[in-house]
DNA sequence: CAGTCGACTATTTTT
DNA sequence: TAGTCGACTG
């Protein structure tokens, strides 16, 4: 058994060994929060609580598993770990009955949510002009995380603009219950109105859980917040652990007042502070705690550690953003060659936007340095694998018609946007699905001949994945879709590498879908099932951090975890702080935290870099270094600049030898001139529009199967003879 | 009906 | 720059 007392220092121990009744924990960066949460869970089991009587929520399913784990290596016994979403999603699964919604619903996606808004606002004659689909659903998003439905949305409008929201809101949550979907936010949402329209639930639930823990308190939002009160109204044996200089999440809605408000909601709660940290170098705890108390609006907090006082803070004053990539390669390798216990596993770049990776990733390849990228186009994202869930989808819930519509032609079958609208008018006319619709396509007089017979040879075809889903597991139903929609030979028969990475992307679904066939903890693995589990899986969940690369991450990805080596890259003005936050000082301060957050991930050394040139919606623009930047004493820094350049600000020397620019400046280029690009080869120009620099460029390079078009200044070729 | 071409717009961050 | 959307043509 483990000795609880040994492995903690004081404070931890006493957090963990605290009883009954309402605890918070602000536990700075680095000071052994999730320890303290595991173990404290590890010790309610051995105060003969049941592990089934332990309600414990934490960010991301990635965390959740882990922490599970290590309870298991603790005291030998499972207590099942939830995020927020997936506890939601459970209960409303199990109370189905209660709600409005049919059991087999389905959780729809940021880009499941986009198009039905789009659909919306298409009834509503609303023009996309001036209202974005994307504005709707942040508009949305916000009213849920503060429980905040349609009706009541529609209650207090005092502008236009909030008038033409609320109808759209009603219109989308129509369309949902009709497609008998629910949207991330209405996960929690839904779950909270269920427990307080539904007293006998609620009381259960209550019940059930003896003790609730919450992990990364400082980003819950409000619904959260109240679903977590409901709960625990009746023992008040709550404990969140969280830090509010690491709350990152106000535009999902996390509000910082929760734990500011904690002690204040929860009469003669307990406060416990950690303030040791046992992950960083002095110097990177140093310069975290130097940048963080800039933020005027902030409890005083001051972390401390006993560890080394470790390397100076690199800071990397890059030409432009090839220099910065080729610099962190180069550090990396310097790193790696004076220190044999360094894996390339133990370093990370983070990045604040994903459109950064995009050069890095160049570099890297070209480099042959191992890496994984994090995000952007996460693996359920592309377009096959999203193409094979929408058949899953529809087979699970024939109502959903925003993937109905997705798959109707998906191969093409010929059943194009004519039949489609006549199809969809048809449904709306009757109020029935695009499902029953098509069901009856032999009785809509609109549609020719041809028409009816295509979407009846469909609908056979998506019946009869209905008639099989029960007789066979999620992988045989996934497989028997692929192949009987030969989507491998109508969509991705080519060659070339694109296709061939869908085929490879299509082979991980059936793995995906075979492990849960064998890992899942449904009590029958279903399709649905799978879909759930499909729906709130993450990039970071399917992160192997074992494997033998650098990885590049977004920080809002990085919460909860710590690298020996790290990069923080494109440390500029209006890019970090980013420019939708530079105006309004408290999102600077959310900036700066993000920031703190990604420093103090640094376990023994941290670099950062900004660039004085960088090329923004295909411009090259002079970027100004980050505030950040200049909050960090001197002492701790040691500054390179790019060898590109004599000093910061001076005259920029060109990226490219003065042979080349000197030919540019002269307009060389000319049609049927052969060149060579460092990238693509050898090739011939076969066009160009515009003079000097700009001139554009149509190339047809020797290794590409089409033309490219560059633009000379940034094309970096040589001439051939 | 499907594929191509040009115009346009976009970058926060995610369960 | 690159990805998406709509118009146009075969």
């Amino acid at each position: 058994m483990t000795d609880f007392k040994k492995e903690l220092n004081p404070l931890q121990y006493k957090a963990v060994i605290h009883p009954d009744g309402p605890l918070l924990i602000v536990a700075g960066a680095g000071s052994g929060k999730t320890r303290v949460l595991t173990y404290r869970i590890a010790h309610l089991t051995t105060r003969n609580i049941s592990p089934s009587r332990i309600l414990a929520v934490t960010f991301t399913n990635k965390a959740a598993g882990e922490m599970a784990k290590r309870v298991d290596k603790l005291v030998n016994a499972y207590v099942p770990v939830s995020t927020f979403h997936s506890f939601c999603l459970r209960v409303l699964r199990k109370e189905n009955d209660r709600l409005p919604y049919a059991d087999n619903f389905v959780v729809y996606d940021k880009s499941d949510q986009l198009t039905l808004i789009k659909d919306c606002m298409r009834r509503l004659n609303v023009s996309d002009k001036h209202t974005k689909p994307k504005m709707f659903a942040n508009e949305f998003n916000h009213a849920k995380n503060k429980l905040i439905t349609a009706g009541k949305f529609a209650e207090k409008i005092n502008d236009y603009k909030k008038e033409v929201v609320a109808n759209v809101y009603k219109e989308y949550e129509a369309a949902l219950l009709k497609a008998n979907a629910m949207d991330f936010d209405d996960l929690i949402m839904q779950c909270v109105l269920l427990f307080q329209n539904n007293s006998d639930i609620l009381e259960k639930y209550q019940n059930k859980f003896d003790h609730m823990l919450i992990d990364e308190f400082q980003d819950t939002n409000f619904a959260q917040y109240t679903l977590a009160k409901l709960l625990v109204d009746k023992h008040k044996n709550i404990c969140v652990v969280g830090d509010p200089d690491q709350s990152i999440y106000k535009f999902r809605g996390a509000d910082i007042r929760n734990i500011l408000d904690f002690e204040h909601d929860f009469k003669g709660a307990d406060l416990i502070t950690l303030e040791q940290n046992y992950r960083s170098t002095a110097t990177v705890l140093n310069v975290a705690n130097d940048i963080i108390s800039n933020n005027k609006n902030r409890k005083e907090k001051k972390l401390w550690t006993e560890n080394e006082e470790g390397e100076q803070i690199c800071v990397y004053k890059a030409m432009d953003e090839h220099d910065e990539a080729e610099f962190v390669i180069n550090h990396i390798r310097e790193q790696m060659s004076g220190n044999p216990e360094l894996s390339l596993n133990d370093i990370v770049v983070f990045h604040r936007i994903h459109a950064l990776t995009r050069v890095f990733e160049d570099h890297f390849r070209r480099a042959r340095m191992p890496h994984v990228i994090l995000g952007d186009v996460g693996f359920y994202n592309r377009r096959e694998i999203r193409d094979i869930v929408a058949y899953l989808r529809v087979i699970a819930n024939q109502a959903d018609d925003v993937n109905f519509k997705r798959i109707i032609n998906t191969p093409h079958r010929g059943i194009g946007s004519t039949t489609q609208e006549t199809l969809a008018r048809y449904a709306r006319s009757c109020n029935i699905t695009l499902f029953e619709a098509a069901e009856n396509a032999e009785s809509v007089s609109n549609l020719s001949k041809a028409a009816q017979r295509k979407i009846v040879k469909f609908m056979q075809l998506i019946k009869g994945f209905c008639n099989a889903k029960s007789k066979l597991t999620t992988t045989e139903l996934v497989k028997k879709v692929i192949d009987d929609i030969n989507y491998i030979e109508k969509v991705c028969s080519s060659n070339d590498l694109q296709d061939r990475t869908r085929i490879e992307n299509i082979k991980e679904l059936i793995s995906a879908a075979a492990e849960y066939d064998n890992t899942s903890e449904d009590e029958i693995p279903s399709i649905e099932g799978f879909l759930h589990e499909v729906a709130l899986s993450s990039d970071i969940d399917n992160w192997n951090e074992s494997e033998e690369s650098v990885t590049l991450m977004t920080i809002h990805n990085a919460k909860g975890l710590e690298f020996p080596v790290v990069y923080i890259i494109g440390m500029e003005e209006n890019l970090f702080p980013h420019y939708n936050s530079s105006d309004d000082p408290t999102d600077i301060e959310e900036e700066r935290r993000l920031c703190y957050v990604g420093m103090t991930r640094a376990k023994k050394r941290l670099s950062l870099s900004c660039a004085y040139h960088r090329t923004v919606f295909g411009q090259r623009k002079v970027r100004e270094p980050s505030r950040f930047l200049s909050e960090i004493p001197d002492e701790f820094i040691e500054v390179r600049i790019s060898e590109h350049r004599d000093s910061f600000g001076a005259e920029e020397v060109p990226p490219v030898p003065k042979s080349k620019k000197s030919q540019n400046a002269k307009g060389g280029y000319s049609a049927g001139q052969r060149v060579v690009h460092s990238h693509f080869g050898n090739g011939k120009i076969e066009s160009v529009t515009g003079k000097g620099d700009s001139a554009r460029l149509t190339i047809q390079f020797d290794s590409l199967p089409n033309p490219k078009v560059l633009v000379a200044q940034y094309a970096k070729l040589r001439s051939l003879k």
